[in-house]
DNA sequence: TCTGGGGTCCTAGGACCC
DNA sequence: TCTGGGGTCCTAGGACCC
């Protein structure tokens, strides 16, 4: 049996717990720029607010019905779901960290009557060692666990557990569970099974595996035996190697000037690479994109991209930033309102196999004490002390976070203080 | 003013090889 | 009428996930 923990509305509850007084407030979590809503607490839902909701339509809503709004704070939502994960390695030894909020947890030789309590007992540790709710699914594949995990969220949401472990069990969930909501399906199969008269996931159990396999291919066979309790997802608890590292992002306002652009692509490129140091990863190849805000049907519209190899195979934050002013340089284009770019690190390599060149003028051996050395100060203070002259300092590219929250658990000077 | 930012896998088809 | 029969590699596009 796989079991699915699963945190409820996780940026939302991040948020809570340090501010124990919106306990019972409806929260919102903005994308980044504060563009739209990515995240609700049930209060938040109750009131109708939906996913995706552009959240400047909406601010005189969130204003009479009391609603917190939240910046989306990674550093703070990634540093607790890593200590999630901590108290679920306590109740297996195979997890998979399959999202930021979401687990499955290998449960395999337990008793069948044991599950329920295991789950409540999960449930209980992450509630008191973090303060975030979550709920659990368990059955005997991943496909039906995210299902179980979904109707304990929908039908029994003091309870927070449901385990499949009957046939009659199972059956149930199946009819609960619209097409649309099964994990795999999504908005063009969704349109396709109901045009053929499926409405839930029963019934796309009951289909031939001939005619699944020919309208949804070898992934949407998978689902379907998944459905019949026939497991074809292993648990993946080795996190596999990154094959691609992006970092794009929309600016703060639209830009018009090429520095300003290179200035915000040098920053993001830079994330790029210490991503890459991090991994122990260099790549071969960059990908380097612009474009001009899409929904301003009044401006002209302009996007491009360009790829470029590497001669080496790099993670060096100067060949990098480098290579993708240069690749930019390529692209841009004066008289367009960009309103976004980002690169792509491609065509990854360990940094150990990486194939040198005989005509290779650098000396790496340096550049990798000094990225490392760099990597370690900014580590130490929090933040990017540490910088490269084209990451500039104009800043007119940065993210719009009027309600950002403080990183409570990863920066000192933000650390949560109590007053009497 | 204002509409997210990451990823993966699979398949078909073309170019090329012997 | 009939058009070889294998392969590989690459790319674009479509589907999906959070």
């Amino acid at each position: 049996m796989v079991g699915l923990v699963d945190c409820n509305n996780f940026y939302a509850s991040c948020e809570r717990v340090f501010n124990p007084a919106l306990e019972g407030k409806p929260i919102v979590v903005l994308s980044n720029n504060d563009g739209c809503v990515i995240a609700r607490s049930d209060e938040a839902k109750a009131l109708g607010i939906q996913m995706g909701t552009p959240a400047f339509l909406s601010e005189d809503f969130f204003e009479a019905n009391d609603v917190h709004v939240f910046s989306s704070n990674y550093v703070l939502y990634g540093s607790l779901s890593e200590r999630v994960i901590k108290t679920l390695q306590s109740f297996s030894p195979s997890i998979e960290m399959y999202s930021i909020d979401e687990a499955f947890l290998d449960l395999a030789g337990r008793e069948a009557r044991s599950l329920d309590d295991t789950g409540q007992h999960i449930k209980k540790a992450v509630k008191q060692n973090l303060g975030i709710p979550v709920s659990v699914g368990i059955a005997p594949t991943k496909t039906l666990a995210k299902m179980a995990n979904r109707f304990a969220k929908k039908t029994k949401p003091r309870l927070g557990v449901h385990v499949l472990d009957t046939s009659d069990k199972i059956n149930e969930v199946l009819q609960f569970t619209g097409v649309e909501d099964i994990w795999g399906v999504g908005g063009q199969y969704t349109k396709l099974l109901l045009r053929h008269g499926m409405k839930t996931a029963m019934d796309l159990a009951n289909t031939p595996e001939e005619w699944v396999r020919r309208n949804m291919r070898v992934v949407g066979q998978r689902t379907l035996n998944e459905l019949k309790g026939i497991p074809c997802l292993a648990l993946e608890e080795e996190v596999p190697l990154n094959k691609n590292i992006c970092v794009a992002r929309g600016f703060g306002k639209l830009l018009t000037k090429k520095t300003e652009v290179e200035e915000a692509l040098a920053n993001y490129v830079s994330i790029i690479a210490r991503k890459l140091r991090k991994q122990d990863l260099c790549c071969r190849e960059i990908h380097v994109f612009i474009q001009t805000n899409i929904h301003r049907r009044e401006d002209d519209q302009y996007r491009q991209s360009v790829n470029l190899q590497l001669p080496v195979a790099t993670n060096g934050s100067f060949e990098l930033i480098r290579a993708a002013n240069q690749a930019l340089g390529l692209i841009f284009r004066e008289g367009y309102y960009f309103q976004k770019c980002g690169c792509t690190a491609m065509d990854l390599v360990p940094a150990a196999q990486v194939q040198g060149s005989m005509f290779d003028t650098r000396n790496r051996l340096a550049e990798r004490e000094v990225m490392s050395t760099v990597d370690k100060v900014n580590v130490r203070f929090g933040k990017d002390v540490v910088r490269f002259a084209r990451q500039g300092c104009s800043g007119k590219w940065k993210l719009r976070q009027s309600k950002l929250s403080p990183c409570y658990t990863t920066r000192i000077n933000e650390i949560l203080t109590i007053k009497n």
